[in-house]
DNA sequence: TAACAATTGTGAAACGTTTCACAACATTCT
DNA sequence: AGAATGTTGTGAAACGTTTCACAATTGTTA
């Protein structure tokens, strides 16, 4: 993939993974091409802005008749990275470590689990579907010269910090956080935070102040 | 709660979110007042954002000062609508739900899961965690007159939506969207997507192009 | 009490994102 | 072939959000 030239949004990157599960599905469909009206349609969002979007990274629709479905598709694969798989360290094996191994959506989209810490005696050494949980104190060292290049940090908040610290320190660069704090991070290191109680808040929100967002 | 004036971008009702952490983390550490400038580097923001977006629902502050700590996350709580409990009912008790029906971060946040439905016959009259999983096809019925406002949806994406339509059937205005689906429901409903591979997907694009998030 | 230091609250400027509107082009129809 | 239709790609306009900059205000110090 070429560096695009200008900075994509956040927005616009995860409008791609939508037109991505989109695309996926018009594919199932036996849709050859697709409209940006009918994506955008599909997908609650506008005409332009899909043609907006696509257009950051080329040409890829034809005047008259639209997009062709697989051919876009992979194309917005190429560009979010996804083209390939990608190896992930999962650190913390409670309720929601414990979910994410058995989670089927991850590995069908190419992200896989490949290694598994905890900080629980009781839970080293032990087998999580296939995986054999390290000691968390290990992760600097078994990730230093592994295959990973992502780590989902799902250990209570109290630790998180302390985790990622270790995680940067074995050069890892991507880091998907569960805990609800903000982890810092030197500024070549990206984080996503995903904060379920926030989401909460947000509708909790909504319902007090009868806001009804866009 | 006055209802607020103008429309709350998205964004800052995140950002009410991440001061009301931060300020329960400032009331630990027994600050008595926090200036915009110091909330602000905490949560990696300007001082101008956080004065910004706390002067759409009031003068909180004192110049010279700074806000109360107290005062101010009580505040907080009372535009979110966090100064109660809310009711909620989980649907789906696969790997992600029965990892949220253990998730102490929900009700440490006042949201209680009240009610649990599947629709596997060997789930359904279970116990998880002291509730009793309800058959999904009861789901209006249970859910019409319970005291239940918001609901979890993770069930697998082909019969999210379905579950989506009764639930907003049974008169619920507030969706937490686990499965990574566009749900359709009318316009008075408000659905929050936690989509975690569209997450993952973002470091992806991360890592593949270099862009660091700002 | 007066001067000084700190910090809010906010209008205005800067910046970023979305929507509009239309020329350019491809396809289909007569 | 020419006209009609559909749809992209994109500059410009509209809109929304963030940052700036400073008057207003409080507390502190001399």
């Amino acid at each position: 993939m070429a560096e695009p030239e200008r900075r994509i949004s956040e927005s616009t990157i995860h409008r791609l993974s939508v037109y991505y599960r989109a695309l996926q599905q018009l594919e199932k469909e036996n849709y050859e091409t697709i409209s940006s009206k009918e994506l955008a349609k599909r997908e609650k969002l506008t005409p332009a802005q899909v043609r907006k979007d696509l257009s950051f990274f080329g040409s890829f629709g034809t005047r008259g008749l639209g997009y062709p479905v697989v051919e876009l598709r992979n194309k917005i694969a190429g560009i979010l990275g996804i083209d390939r798989t990608w190896d992930v360290a999962l650190i913390g094996v409670g309720n929601i470590g414990s979910a994410l191994v058995s989670y089927k959506e991850f590995q069908k989209q190419g992200f896989l689990i490949k290694r598994v810490f905890d900080n629980d005696q009781r839970k080293i050494g032990s087998n999580h579907k296939g995986i054999v949980v390290s000691n968390i104190n290990d992760i600097v060292t078994e990730l230093r010269d592994s295959s990973v290049e992502i780590v989902v940090i799902a250990v209570p908040p109290a630790m998180a910090q302390m985790v990622a610290d270790d995680v940067v320190q074995a050069g890892i660069k991507a880091i998907l956080n569960f805990a609800p704090i903000n982890l810092k991070v030197p500024d070549d290191v990206v984080v996503r935070n995903e904060n379920m109680a926030m989401e909460l808040e947000y509708l909790s929100f909504s319902l007090s102040n009868h806001q009804i967002p866009k």
